[in-house]
RNA sequence: GGCGCGGUAGCCAAGUGGUAAGGCAGAGGUCUGCAAAACCUUUAUUCGGCGGUUCGAUCCCGCCCCGCGCCUCCA
């Protein structure tokens, strides 16, 4: 079956193809710089990684574009709160948010977008709409006029055909000649930033940077748009109405949006005190690989359920599969190649590659893993796995890593540091010694001497397992 | 009210018209000087409830109950 996606526009699962070639243009809805990004938006950052990764594996050449919203009214808010310049505060919070990406070890998209730097290309499109008739002013303001694009709503499926302008709006409300009409270019207001543009000066409306960059960087019809549920009403939507009103081509061929996070079963909310950010749970000592897999394990497009109890089997799983790698590469096998083995890799593959090709399938994908992973140990444990086939095995791990990308540990140096100060960074050399005067201990059969050398080392955050091959530690 | 998503074992979570993947946790066992790791067995006669279609439904249809999201800024 080939690589498909579940089409928000169309409300159905699709085959995947590219407009041009082999080139997959993409992109998708980055963080506005405000504040620390918390784990329900990494949660689509991480979606929107997976799905750049398999697309990769699938032998697509990526062109994908990230905005960065450095411009908005609770930047604005905060900017003054805080006594900074807006530029000095969104690029801190936007420093940030890549190091926060960087942990969950999120690809960065070839092209990342401040609005800002774009406000060229926005004013071009807002008079590429006034041109055509699409807006109009008001006290200094340019709206779009959504009665002027009838397939408006064709992506959130709502019917806005019954309501008209004046029907049931409050016209002292908005200045807008219908409740749905909005904002393109905001009138400049006092203690405000503002650009001057032919259409009066003032600051972008939030809609059209996307419409503006993803046009200007990918061109009229972009293959995918992805983001967040709760951007398909008003902000694709709008953003439809903007790109194909100038175009009159399909703005976005596949919409695809991540559904949310929710913590403890409850929505996320200041007020309930149940935000968490990258960092909040770093510095509680979580590993950020275990977060990256908590992710990314559960499909996108069903809601998350963040709880701890999770994030702590999610950091169980990934020390299963380490053992397991650790357990190939550490392993004498007998010589030569078990063609069970190697087709039984094969098959693994195969269950992991259907999995994501069914709109990523992240649990399925899993699971082809872990079956696999129990095959291989109970083959090693029965002398079935020959020396060859770490080959097979090592090829299942790359193509997990490919998608995944949790087994390599971070820094442990900083890791350990931050986690337990005092313990630090025992040298591989010592703790080779150590385990020679633990072997010579056994040896000797005094293993008082020999439990209290593991228990040293284990002090040290060091775990000894025996096996018929010798000692093998590793890190915990 | 409109639009949309979901309710599967203690927790997380796949899945199919023919009788329930996987992970974590729990219990027992094998192995081990003891551990660790690994493996084995075990944990849903049952998939929110009630009807219907069918030889047969967790999966299709209807109704109901519950949770969540969007409809204003939001991943």
């Amino acid at each position: 079956m080939p690589l498909r996606f579940y089409n928000t526009l169309t409300q159905d699962v699709e085959v995947f193809r590219p407009l041009q070639d082999n080139t997959v243009r993409m992109y998708t809805c980055g963080p506005t710089v405000y504040n620390y990004a918390h784990i329900g938006n990494f949660r689509a950052f991480t979606f929107q990684d997976i799905l750049r990764r398999w697309l990769r594996y699938r032998g697509y050449q990526l062109n994908h574009v990230m905005n960065v919203t450095d411009v908005d009214d609770k930047i604005i808010v905060n900017a003054a709160q805080a006594k900074k310049s807006i530029k000095d505060y969104t690029a801190a919070f936007t420093q940030a948010f890549f190091e926060d990406a960087a942990a969950l070890r999120l690809e960065r998209p070839e092209h990342v977008a401040p609005a800002t730097q774009h406000i060229s290309q926005m004013v071009e499109a807002i008079q590429n709409l006034a041109a055509q008739g699409c807006t109009y002013q008001s006290d200094g303001s340019t709206y779009f006029r959504i009665s002027s694009f009838p397939e408006y709503g064709k992506l959130s499926h709502n019917d806005f055909g019954g309501i008209r302008s004046g029907a049931r709006v409050d016209v002292d409300e908005y200045d807008k000649a219908d409740a749905r009409d909005f904002v393109l270019w905001k009138a400049r207001k006092e203690g405000e930033p503002a650009w001057d543009t032919p259409f009066g000066p003032g600051r972008p409306g939030w809609h059209i940077e996307c419409s503006a960059m993803a046009m200007s960087y990918l061109g009229e019809t972009l293959d995918i748009h992805a983001g967040g549920v709760d951007l398909i009403f008003p902000h694709h939507e709008n953003e439809i109405a903007q790109s194909e009103s100038i175009t009159h081509k399909p703005f976005a061929r596949y919409w695809l949006h991540s559904e949310h996070l929710q913590i403890e079963s409850q929505k996320m909310s200041k007020s309930l005190g149940n935000f968490y950010t990258v960092r909040d749970l770093l510095e509680m000592g979580y590993q950020p690989e275990a977060i990256r897999y908590l992710l990314a394990s559960v499909p996108y497009r069903k809601k998350l359920n963040f709880t701890f109890e999770g994030l702590k089997a999610a950091t169980k799983s990934i020390e299963r599969l380490r053992d397991f790698e650790l357990r190939l590469t550490t392993t004498k096998f007998p010589p030569g190649s078990n063609p069970e083995i190697a087709g039984r890799s094969r098959a693994a593959i195969e269950q992991f590659e259907n999995g994501m090709d069914d709109d990523l399938n992240t649990a399925e994908a899993l699971a082809a893993i872990y079956e696999y992973v129990r095959a291989m140990n109970t083959a090693i444990d029965e002398n079935r796995f020959r020396e060859d086939n770490r080959w097979d095995a090592a090829r299942v791990l790359e193509i997990f890593e490919c998608v995944f990308d949790c087994l390599k540990p971070a820094d442990q140096a900083i890791a350990r540091s931050e986690e337990s100060p005092v313990g630090g960074t025992l040298p591989d050399s010592d703790i080779e010694r150590l385990i020679e005067q633990r072997t010579a201990a056994k040896k000797a059969r005094d293993f008082q001497k020999a439990d209290a050398i593991r228990a040293q080392l284990l002090e040290q955050g060091i775990v000894l397992e025996d096996t018929k091959d010798g000692v093998r530690w590793k890190r915990k």
